[in-house]
DNA sequence: CTAAATTGTAAACAGTGTTCAGTATAACTC
DNA sequence: GAGTTATACTGAACACTGTTTACAATTTAG
């Protein structure tokens, strides 16, 4: 055919990303393929890696889109009513209600090995960093402790939080009967209590 | 070449996971393909599928290898000197230098997605139960509490640990300086400084 | 010794990510 | 306005993937 110029270069990347969203969403993780999204925005191959370096480069801008509408989440849910406590597990149960409600985006953030350490790598963890400091923020309310235990503390409960809700998510864990946000209630009281001596 | 009649199909069945085990930690994850299996046990895909349901099936009696290598090493590492807090801890060390000594067959196991409701699910589930026991063990001589809190309880600082394994191991939380079993130490000596009140 | 049952192969199918020669068209130059 | 260059895009190819199946070779049974 050649030359169309319907699209700018972004227009290209905003319509894939959106396509491959929509595979993701509605197909699952296997669908989301070059030529499935090439077909979706009705381009070739060719034309995503002109404006992808390749699939994975792709993949990974939809997670980062993922990861950053899972911290705007949680900020939403901030709430100066809140107690410290309160707070946290409400941010948890926010977490788990979205992974639970955007399994697929959710999987695919953390189940799709990337080795690549590119640019995206780098805004992958900012975007992670930024999801902790809520919840140091909260530790922090409750107690006086230099910046390093607080980093400590806040990876290990939000680390706790993460692995109760993938383990349910993929049943391996949760094969009894416990609801998830009894099991992230209980770490954050626990964990909390352990840390301030105080209910 | 027709009719060889080397190998009973048990022996096949094993030389295919234990060439498709060495695959996936040489060569990585991505490596293990049907393909590539049968070229290494000397046979065609199509015998692989005599054998095997399909790669699924196949990869599956690897992950459950590799759960059981993990529950063995874990049930190992007990030693009725240590206290329960101390046994959590080294059940903890364990289960991440198992994880990041034998990263792929780990990676595995929680990264490959897998829909299937097999008769291989249920060993899963058996063996992942298993390995939760051991943590409720330990818990259980900490306190005084019904069946089902103990249960929740295990499940949420084991799905901690595991939490902080996973993040740590794709460096999406581990973005600090912070060492894996600081974290894992903080977080069992404050879940349990919560659930008993005792240091 | 023949016939049947079993064992394994080889090729095919439909899909995947990725690359690239070639072409159609827009944009620029004269 | 014609000719040229640069750009945008295609379509076909390559090397892979999982999976199925017709067929051939060999063992076993009768």
């Amino acid at each position: 055919m050649g030359r169309r110029n319907d699209h700018s270069r972004d227009e290209i990347r905003e319509m894939a990303l959106k396509a491959g969203i929509d595979l993701l969403e509605t197909e699952g993780m296997a669908a989301v393929s070059a030529r499935k999204i090439a077909a979706k925005i009705d381009y070739t191959v060719g034309t995503l890696y002109l404006v992808f370096e390749n699939l994975d480069d792709l993949i990974l801008h939809i997670n980062l889109r993922t990861l950053n509408m899972m911290h705007d989440s949680m900020k939403a849910c901030r709430d100066s009513n809140y107690s410290p406590v309160a707070q946290l597990r409400e941010m948890a149960a926010n977490y788990i209600s979205f992974a639970q409600q955007n399994e697929n985006r959710w999987r695919l953030v953390y189940e799709h090995a990337t080795e690549i350490r590119s640019k995206l790598y780098d805004e992958y963890m900012r975007v992670s960093q930024d999801m902790l400091m809520l919840v140091e923020e909260e530790l922090a309310k409750l107690q006086q402790v230099d910046q390093l235990l607080l980093q400590k503390q806040a990876r290990a409960l939000w680390g706790g939080v993460h692995g109760i809700c993938m383990l349910s998510l993929s049943d391996k864990l949760n094969h009894g009967d416990v609801p998830i946000h009894d099991m992230t209630d209980l770490l954050i009281d626990q964990f909390v209590y352990g840390m301030t001596g105080k209910p």
